[in-house]
RNA sequence: GCGGGUGUAGCUCAGGGGUUAGAGCGCCUCACUGUGGCUGAGGAGGCCGUGGGUUCGAUUCCCAUCAUCCGCCCCA
């Protein structure tokens, strides 16, 4: 029997950790110099946590949970998504408690139970920023700003904000009866359930693709047109901050987000590269969530990005840049050298440099060909001639140039040069 | 959850109802004599995804299943 990777899941191989450092460090250096701090919490969380807050009928929860039950009858499942558990954890610790905004990173697997893609897969992973604690649109702003930092600092161009305001309740309601107005001759040719998704949030229907439902949506206002004076002042505001920042945004009022937590600023960034699947993170504001969940109204706003969206991109463009090269590959070029090899070896790792070895005491051929194999800069060759001159040949291996060098000062010269 | 494509060597793929299933790359050995790459000569490695069916015979045809890819839905 030969296991593989559970459906919708990939194991992160050798090869590629390097562009997941870079995408993960990248962020998080990012995060930092904004005054973020990382916060990380359990795998899984009380079921109940994701049904209060992303919602009862948002298709995460009604059927994309990976939900189970432990030996101790709780009721459980590992998190669909990063904000709530981080919201969770801000009220148990009462980490607003200090005054002021709160401002947390974090970088998660998430886990969702749907159907494979290009792009889409059953363990993910996110990385994202919670500003908790503010009502200002200069919060949203900020937020908004960082998300196309963030990529830029990875070498995307092109970037376009797709943001909205979806409003707060009153606004939804009212809007909610507007599309079912416009739309009631449609739906009632359509399936009960299309109708029972309609009726629950006719949200859900701006953002289809179908274009039957598009050209019944033709002529129906904006949701925009509805917001309260608040809402509206709140969306003005974070377009005048956003085109002093320079980040390009268009007002997308089919963007409404899957889950419930949302009031008023929703936003996503889109990629042309990505088929279907085509969001590179999603984000807003969520007023009521840390409310909901027991803590006192705390108005906050945040982003989900994820990772492997990213890295399709970034791969596709050629904008991954490979992995530095380990520095040595000390050779032993008769048995008598390998003590002085291993001696060598420790030396330059001393310094915080790579140095591999052959742990097997294969001829040197072999070990010359395992040097070529793992890309390394430099062979340190030390054969019976450098043996009993206390010296090292050093190979460089993309010219093929050698010089012979002091064991002692092996270490050394190899620090100048990287 | 629904529709479609694809599963053959480590990788990318060809093939085809009938004795030992192929290529390129990769890997191993040897030659080029303290030293990799280049070249030449050898070699290892596949229950043709899994289970059933049709057939004298299946890796090839049919069904199911699992996985994967592309759409739908939804989203990261």
């Amino acid at each position: 029997m030969r296991f593989q990777t559970p459906r919708g899941t990939h194991d992160m191989l050798p090869s590629q950790a390097h562009a997941w450092h870079w995408v993960e460090s990248s962020f998080s250096k990012l995060a930092r110099t904004y005054g973020y701090s990382e916060i990380r919490t359990p795998m899984f969380e009380d079921i109940e946590l994701f049904i209060r807050t992303s919602g009862e009928t948002s298709d995460v929860v009604s059927k994309e949970m990976y939900e189970f039950v432990d030996r101790g009858g709780r009721r459980l499942s590992l998190k669909p998504e990063g904000t709530a558990p981080a919201m969770r954890s801000y009220v148990e610790h009462s980490l607003g408690a200090a005054g002021g905004v709160t401002r947390l990173y974090y970088v998660t697997p998430v886990f969702r139970y749907n159907r494979p893609a290009k792009g889409r897969y059953r363990q993910h992973h996110q990385t994202g920023l919670e500003l908790i604690g503010s009502p200002a649109p200069e919060a949203d702003a900020e937020i908004i700003e960082m998300t196309v930092r963030h990529f830029q600092a990875l070498g995307l161009r092109d970037l376009e904000v797709q943001l909205n305001s979806i409003g707060r309740e009153a606004c939804r309601l009212a809007y909610r009866e507007a599309v079912l107005n416009h739309m009631a001759s449609y739906l009632a040719d359509q399936s009960e359930e299309f109708q029972a998704t309609a009726q629950k949030n006719p949200l859900r229907l701006l953002d289809t693709k179908d274009p039957e439902t598009r050209a019944a949506l033709e002529g129906l206002p904006p949701i925009t047109d509805y917001l309260e004076p608040e809402s509206k002042a709140r969306l003005e505001a974070i377009e005048r901050l956003l085109a002093e920042a320079g980040i390009p945004y268009r007002i997308s009022p089919d963007v409404v987000r899957g889950l419930d937590y949302y009031t008023e600023t929703v936003f996503e960034i889109t990629s042309g590269d990505l088929g279907a699947q085509n969001s590179l993170c999603g984000g807003g504001r969520y007023d009521n969530l840390i409310k909901d969940i027991g803590g006192p109204p705390t108005p906050s706003v945040g982003v989900g990005m994820g990772i492997e969206r990213a890295l399709l991109v970034l791969t596709e463009l050629g904008l991954v840049p490979s992995a530095e090269p380990p520095m040595a590959f000390a050779v032993s070029g008769v048995p008598e050298a390998s003590a002085s090899v291993r001696s060598l070896a420790r030396e330059v790792r001393a310094k915080g440099m790579a140095c591999l070895w052959d742990v097997e005491g294969k001829a040197i051929k072999a070990q010359m060909k395992q040097v070529d194999r793992s890309k390394v800069r430099f062979a340190l060759i030390v054969g019976s001639d450098e043996l009993a001159a206390g010296t090292v040949s050093i190979r460089e291996m993309a010219t093929g140039e050698q010089v012979v060098v002091p064991a002692s000062e092996v270490a050394a010269w190899l620090d100048a040069r990287r």
